[in-house]
DNA sequence: CTAAATTGCGCAACCGGTTGCATTAAATAT
DNA sequence: ATATTTAATGCAACCGGTTGCGCAATTTAG
């Protein structure tokens, strides 16, 4: 039923094989014969059979998306949806195939990929993060697979593509723009730091600090690591005394949200008492109230250009393992203020 | 490189076609001969070529996800990377390919879709979302492809296969939960009645409230198709005046947030003044002060059975269009107060 | 005006499984 | 003992493109 090469070729009154190159543009066929196989194909509507190519030319135009392993509930967090619709959206554009592969351990995704890679169905993988000692990175440098990093890389820098926002940047212009607002104690309050984003942030707190000359306190830096039940006591204390911050850095929208609650059990007004300014300028950011000034690190972006290496190098495997650095901004709302009615309110408060 | 049929077969010493039907457990093959030739598979660390036997066998194994078309940010909610993962999780076991079709409108989405169709790309789709009027389903309809519905199907309602929460029922129970605490203006807020899990719960809301004889009040059932910038207004009117609802169901957690955010600009408080429940159970529900009662639908579930429903249509195409209905919960939270303490407030604000 | 180089296209093998049909050996019937 | 089933395996064509190599036609060189 389907329109084959044959049927182009009886049309054209050519050999199969003069379509097929006519298709690549190979230069060995002349002007005029093209033109009539184009034609003959644009009549019948001729599409390439993808299993075909795929099968004779060895390569699948496959790319695996790779989520971070979690729990049944983890990982609610619409900036993978974004990441995936940004590679979606470029892979539907070339006819690339993606796959989205998950699993509640390392293990299980390692597994999904081993069994990908033997029966030849992915050319190349799409990591949607970057952490200290994953197992999965590891299995995909050891077999010499194609892969791209979401994310900065840890190790193999230099043999590994990655696409990330400049972070500690992002992470030293967002506590610029608190300590512009007269904020002298300011946290940082992140997930785990085996992210890499988590702890570049922090870099770029602290080199923000540094470059201003005021002190590094390592008590007003929080890693959640915990489990849910002791999170919310970690942030009390975190708020707690005299001598807490009047800004906090938070290098995600959900977990500003948690901060935000804890304020609010705490009698503390946002910005009023403690400004926040969070990343990824999630929907979450908008509906809070205040609403979160929030780095917009272009999570869409991340992954068209993600999805833009991968097939750059799928088909031009000499190519250099380059790094692509995606631009963030600031999307300021209210959940930042002055530090003059933050002064106010504490001595209001303290005395 | 990689070992093939044939390696097997001659490690094995018997014909390829013996190695195939042995991997499909073909009767005609005798316990001895299959018990050696799986000796030999497991030594070579056979996996079969996915490319080639689709190829010979003309299906590709592969199914399309696609999302609600939509523009850039739109559609940041988590329920679709639910229901991704739920819908990945599966077709990883089976060793199927899903991918991902996205596109700002629904022209975009068709065009991959009819590519993916010709060149015999996708046996199948999987639609994340079910609306009056979809062009996209339409198409699938007349050209006869394989196609599963998240949500409702709202026409040739018998040969489509959906999967869906009773989203009546869950509406009528949740107005249920309401009404028992003691709560009767109750109004309804949702998004565009065109995606029919709206108009569902809506429904149920009706029923709940007939059920029980309470009039229904058109002006407490709110459908926000407005832009953004009307929504709020919107929802002000809502809450004001001395008559106004002392409960709201809204169908989806991120409506709620605007809704509560609306509450605290007209200092209501929630859930002394208005009770809220919403649907999904998402992250934000846990997260909102207060946190929001929702109900739970289950997502990643829903995706898993989709995936379920159209992996077995695929290999068994004689297969009438089944309805699968995923159970939902109510998760108990912090946003639902009884009438008593309602009224009390009630009272005293207004007098 | 013949020999060599070029250009343009087709032949046929190949990618790695799948499957209808023929073939052979063993089992049952006559 | 011979004819007829039945069971188990192999042969070879096929799925739909791809590509090295050869051949013919045309152009350029000698």
């Amino acid at each position: 039923m389907p329109v084959t090469i044959k049927d182009v070729a009886a049309l054209a009154g050519v050999s199969p094989s003069t379509v097929s190159r006519t298709c690549k543009d190979h230069p060995s066929i002349s002007r005029q014969t093209k033109e009539k196989v184009r034609r003959a194909m644009a009549e019948l509507g001729y599409e390439p059979n993808f299993q075909a190519s795929s099968l004779a030319t060895q390569n699948s135009r496959t790319i695996g998306i790779i989520l971070p392993p979690s729990q049944k509930e983890a990982y609610q967090n619409s900036f993978y949806l974004e990441v995936i619709r940004g590679i979606s959206q470029y892979c539907n554009q070339r006819q690339y195939i993606n796959t989205v592969i998950t699993g509640e351990n390392e293990e299980e995704i390692l597994q999904v990929i081993r069994t990908m890679v033997k029966n030849g169905l992915a050319e190349g993988f799409i990591l949607l993060y970057s952490r200290e000692q994953d197992p999965v990175m590891e299995y995909l440098y050891e077999e010499g697979l194609l892969y791209v990093l979401i994310g900065k890389a840890y190790r193999y820098v230099n043999q590994t593509i990655y696409v990330d926002n400049d972070n500690v940047l992002a992470g030293a212009e967002a506590t610029d723009y608190l300590l512009e607002r007269g904020h002298q104690r300011i946290a940082y309050l992140s997930g785990d730091h085996s992210l890499l984003f988590n702890y570049d942030r922090k870099s770029g707190y602290m080199l923000s600090l540094a470059r201003r000359q005021i002190p590094f306190r390592p008590e007003f830096c929080v890693e959640m690591t915990e489990e849910p039940g002791r999170q919310e006591e970690t942030l009390r204390k975190l708020l707690s005394g005299n001598d807490r911050p009047t800004a906090v850095l938070v290098s995600d929208d959900i977990l500003a949200m948690m901060l935000e609650k804890v304020c609010i059990s705490l009698g503390l007004a946002i910005p009023e008492d403690v400004s926040v300014i969070s990343f990824n300028n999630s929907l979450l950011a908008q509906l809070t109230v205040p609403a979160l000034t929030s780095v917009d690190v272009h999570s869409g972006q991340l992954g068209v250009e993600a999805a833009a290496q991968m097939i750059s190098h799928i088909e031009n495997p000499e190519l250099m393992a380059t790094k692509i650095i995606v631009p963030h901004h600031i999307a300021e709302r209210e959940s930042c203020a002055g530090r003059e009615s933050c002064a106010e309110r504490n001595d209001g408060t303290e005395s």
